[in-house]
DNA sequence: CTCAGGACAGCATCGTACCT
DNA sequence: AGGTACGATGCTGTCCTGAG
């Protein structure tokens, strides 16, 4: 039984800055979302997720096992990066923590394991929450540390705590911020190009984006609000150019320190609002479970960007939603006809949509007796759920609501929201997969009764594995990223950023 | 009267190709 | 990088029938 301290100290090496730690159920359902200390004083199974730089693999079988050893050395040999392999409690079953060398972004990593290794991009775990070394496994099962053994050792591997001293920032300016960097200042509001890049500055420093994220944006050649710099550049060299952005940046931090300006983001309003709002989507019977999905997957890009009008593009879209990108763009438009978005100007090309947060009070939701936290949003981006070779529609959402213990029809249709007939075939496809128990005659009336059964992850992945989703969704991926990488060669990139 | 389930029309969705 | 168009496919919802 590993010490309490060492687990929370191995805890803190491996989180990103600022991270809570997610609870895992016995069953091996997410539970909620708790402070570290607290997850480690339960002495409960918990996931966090991993700092910048730091790349978890899922060894989840013996041939994993295998091929994990394997990448370990070359990672340590070839990489000169640090490891640490950790026995994670399942039989044989293990994680292998990858602290990439400086300059190596997990993208690399991850294609070079794929190349190398025929490594599965699914047991890569980069943003994806993941039990830290030592911490309880959800059964108790053993755990321990194989390579180093000593916790000293590990965590002068893992490094330092991520981000020590700097403040959580969100990765985008509001909407109209955005764009005035994207586009320049098209309507003619500002005296000159200096002032454009200052107005800029000061919407980075009120929400929190660094001097780094600053004199990268305004360098470079796509975004029109930096044309001032960008002129600099040209005259006097790049030193200069960084020079002169930086004390634009510089300026602008005074300003906002003198006047007294209250940052106008705060991340635990946003958090709080966000939150209310995904439930309330989640909640919310819509006509369509496509839009809940677009919808959810829209939150879930929020989210991730801090933003209550996230710049989300149809193909960002389509692939954490898995709905083609036409439908993607149909159920956008319901939503905004539906009052939960509200349509931004675009910035560039891509549109900006707001939430309409009043929402998370006007929707109408249906009572919800049973089978709630399984509306989850990953459950939602799950594969199996989101591929209409899957489950994806109606049969994810019934499942979602349905409880476990055996009701009948009107009970399901008070439950879900849906006609009788959408819960019969979505409950026929979901028995199919094992998701679903029907109970012939034993109704009120004469009629089936329904249940859910609730599975693990692994086994929605399993299930998932067999319709081939995983890989699927994998060349999803892959096809949207040689549309772009045919965009960047087509030369079109480079006149605009010439231009 | 309620409910299950089949037939079927219509439309949503997917994939692909195309445009800016 | 983005949005848009359109044919093939198959799902959704309506209507209807028959069983309990």
């Amino acid at each position: 039984m590993p010490r309490e301290e060492d687990v929370l100290a191995l805890a803190r090496a491996v989180v990103k800055h600022g991270g809570n730690a997610l609870l895992i159920k016995e069953n091996n359902v997410p539970d909620r979302w708790v402070a570290i200390e607290e997850a480690v004083t339960s002495g409960r199974a918990f996931a966090v997720e991993p700092k910048p730089g730091l790349v978890a693999l899922d060894l989840d079988s013996a041939e994993l096992v295998a091929k994990g050893l394997k990448v370990k050395v070359w990672a340590e040999v070839y990489l000169h990066a640090q490891a640490v392999l950790v026995a994670s409690g399942g039989d044989g079953r293990r994680h292998l923590w990858v602290c990439l060398p400086s300059g190596m972004t997990k993208e690399e990593f991850k294609d070079l394991l794929s190349q190398n290794y025929e490594f599965p991009f699914e047991n890569i775990r980069h943003t994806q929450a993941t039990r830290p070394p030592l911490s309880p496994h959800r059964n108790g099962l053993p755990v321990s540390l194989i390579e180093p053994t000593s916790v000293e050792e590990a965590l002068d591997r893992l490094g330092p705590a991520d981000g020590v001293g700097k403040v959580n920032p969100p990765k985008w300016l509001p909407g109209k911020w955005a764009s005035l960097l994207r586009n320049g200042d098209t309507e003619g509001k500002y005296e000159g190009r200096h002032q454009v890049e200052a107005a800029i500055a000061q919407a980075a420093v009120r929400v929190g984006l660094s001097k780094e994220w600053f004199i990268s944006e305004v360098t470079d050649r796509r975004n029109k609000g930096g044309a001032k710099t960008q002129e600099v550049e040209d005259r006097h060299g790049r030193q200069a150019a960084f020079k002169s952005a930086g004390k634009t940046y510089d300026n602008a931090v005074r300003w906002v320190t003198e006047n007294g300006v209250t940052p106008s983001f705060d991340l635990e309003t946003f958090k709080e609002k966000i939150s209310a709002f995904r439930e309330a989507a989640e909640q919310a019977a819509f006509t369509r479970s496509t839009d809940r999905d677009v919808l959810l997957a829209l939150i879930k890009h929020g989210e991730e960007h801090c933003s209550y009008s996230p710049m989300a593009s149809l193909r960002d879209l389509h692939t954490k939603s898995g709905r083609a990108i036409d439908t993607v763009r149909r159920a956008l438009q319901r939503l905004v006809e539906q009052d939960w978005l509200t349509k931004g100007e675009p910035v560039g090309e891509t549109d900006t949509y707001t939430f309409n947060l009043e929402m998370s009070d006007k929707s109408s939701t249906y009572s919800s007796l049973g089978g709630t936290e399984r509306v989850c949003t990953s459950n939602v981006t799950h594969p199996l759920f989101t591929s209409p070779k899957g489950l994806a529609g109606r049969p994810a959402e019934v499942w979602a609501k349905l409880p476990t213990s055996f009701v009948g029809m009107s009970d399901v249709v008070k439950l879900t929201g849906l006609k009788s007939h959408q819960i019969r075939a979505a409950a026929k496809k979901l028995a199919a997969f094992g998701l679903a128990e029907i109970e012939k005659g034993t109704g009120p009336k004469g009629g089936d009764r329904y249940r859910s059964v609730d599975v693990s992850s692994e086994h929605l992945d399993q299930l998932a594995d067999e319709l081939n989703l995983h890989e699927d969704q994998y060349l999803k991926k892959m096809r949207i990223e040689r549309q772009r990488a045919a965009y960047a060669a087509s030369g079109r990139s480079a006149n605009k950023e010439a231009g």
